[in-house]
RNA sequence: GUGCCUAUAGCUCAAUCGGUUAGAGCGCUUGUCUGUGGAACAAGAGGUUACGGGUUCAAGUCCCGUUAGGCACCCCA
């Protein structure tokens, strides 16, 4: 009989159990600080109307997987998870209370070339806050990011901000024409890969004159801390349209971050940052990690104008986004989160003349809320079941012995360094519990 | 989507200039060993050399295509 090929398509994955025991670990600490921080759960449906997901531009359609259903509908998997909140807000619009803070963890799907660190099918990791235009609420996001770090426990993450409109402003001070800003945006983001020559080459290619180019490059890499850059900033802008503001943005932010209890020492302020997206119209800001090279592994941005193209007028929003698929390939470079072996707290051996006492065992720890497999290799002696339960890497096997279950005992044998003990069938639970504590999974 | 690199057993790799039946370690199965696993020893299974085509007396090795992975673009998490 011919096989049939068993595959799987480019940039999508299978996951092994070692596998998800990890993702839904991480998962859980994002769930948490997202929680700790007030953001409450939504979903929405993986497949959209394209035109829902392009919006009126239609720019991504090519990332986009899309097709035509059999009802005849353009359809699309969706592409992030900002875009179906701004068409869940607009229809829901009676059903949410405002400033609304919600956080999605759910997967998405870009038709892009796979690399390290990308995939087509992938977690994204959201919290965002409709309905605000106030700095606390981009300060909100920037904590959430902060903490997600450090309980992560990412090493020499960098979080940097910066403004949009500050970007612009420095950029029409150096005389960059509007029309070219987008282009600005996108090549000064490029600054620490490509270098200032880099910068300024595209910048001339895009259509700034060399002049200008220079006057820009000069601007956005000012070097000091964040109070001069910003000292700075004020003074060159003043008269810039666009300018003072947002000064006054970033600073208030910078307040409410200090406010809030976020370390001076993990963030700073940058010119340079840009972020690709191009909905953004205010703070942004963005972690990497210099290792392994997998390139931002969170970013944060406030985006007054998407919403409003669902409503018909404007709602600020301002949201954070968690690289997951990113910071798991640093947990797994760095060997950051320790996960239990196994699911299972302990394996009951199966034998012949104790199986029913076995049995009535096993249901009484999984009452106590254990987490117990019991053997289902009634053809094999005892070593090869406790051979199976340490390739399942179960910490404990529980021997129901016919003596010992005489003497109201078990006997619970670590698998790990091998030793036995005969512990009372009451106090077995207590006695697991005792054992298995400090690698029991969150929540 | 574009360009470059890579693909040999479950894993890590070897195979001279294109030359006989593609090897090794680890892992796996079985036995020594039917209430006590991991060790040791012995035996064994496992390969259309990713897939498809071509050149050649002869292809794992050279050429073309496809698929998958990696790197750089693009874009982004």
């Amino acid at each position: 009989m011919a096989r049939q090929d068993a595959r799987v398509l480019k940039g999508f994955r299978d996951y092994l159990p070692e596998d998800m025991i990890l993702r839904q670990r991480l998962t859980d600490i994002f769930r948490s600080i997202f929680e700790k921080h007030g953001f409450e759960p939504i979903d929405t449906p993986t497949l959209e109307y394209l035109d829902v997901l392009t919006g009126k531009a239609g720019e991504n359609e090519k990332l986009m997987y899309h097709f035509e259903d059999h009802g005849g509908r353009r359809v699309g998997l969706r592409y992030d998870l900002t875009v179906p909140l701004a068409r869940f807000v607009a229809m829901h619009e009676n059903d949410v209370v405002l400033p609304f803070k919600r956080y999605h963890i759910a997967p998405v799907w870009r038709a892009e070339k796979p690399q390290r660190g990308r995939f087509r099918e992938f977690i994204q990791c959201d919290a965002d806050i409709v309905g605000s235009s106030s700095m606390l609420a981009d300060a909100e996001g920037i904590s959430v990011l902060a903490d997600a770090i450090h309980a992560v426990g990412l090493p020499q993450a960098v979080i940097s901000i910066n403004h949009r409109k500050l970007l612009a402003a420095l950029a029409r001070l150096a005389g960059v024409p509007a029309e070219h800003a987008g282009g600005v945006f996108r090549a000064v983001d490029k600054l620490d890969k490509i270098g200032a020559d880099g910068v300024r080459r595209e910048l001339v290619d895009a259509g700034v004159d060399a002049g200008s180019a220079d006057r820009v490059l000069a601007l956005v890499t000012q070097q000091g801390d964040s109070a001069s850059l910003l000292a700075s900033a004020d003074h060159q802008l003043a008269d810039v349209d666009g300018g003072p503001e947002a000064v006054r943005e970033l600073r208030a932010l910078t307040r409410h971050l200090d406010e809030l209890g976020v370390a001076p020492e993990t963030w700073k302020i940058d010119l340079a940052l840009a972020r690709g997206i191009d909905y953004y119209t205010g703070p942004v800001c963005e972690a990497r990690v210099e290792s392994p090279r997998v390139g931002s592994i969170a970013g944060t941005g406030r985006y007054d104008g998407l919403i409003g193209n669902f409503l018909g007028r404007q709602i600020p929003a301002t949201g954070i986004s968690l690289g997951f698929e990113r910071i798991l390939e640093v947990v797994r470079e760095y060997n950051l989160i320790e996960v239990p072996s196994a699911v299972a707290d302990a394996f009951m051996v199966y034998l012949p003349d104790t199986i029913a006492q076995a049995s009535r065992i096993v249901r009484k720890l999984r009452n106590e809320g254990l987490r117990v497999d019991q053997s289902i290799i009634d053809n094999k002696g005892l070593g090869a079941q406790l051979k199976y339960a340490d390739r399942r890497r179960i910490p404990f096997a529980i021997i129901p012995g016919a003596g010992e279950l005489d003497r109201g005992t078990v006997s619970l044998k670590n698998l790990q360094s091998g030793e036995q003990v005969e512990v009372s069938i009451a106090g077995l639970a207590d006695e697991l519990r005792a054992l298995t504590r400090g690698v029991a999974p969150v929540g």
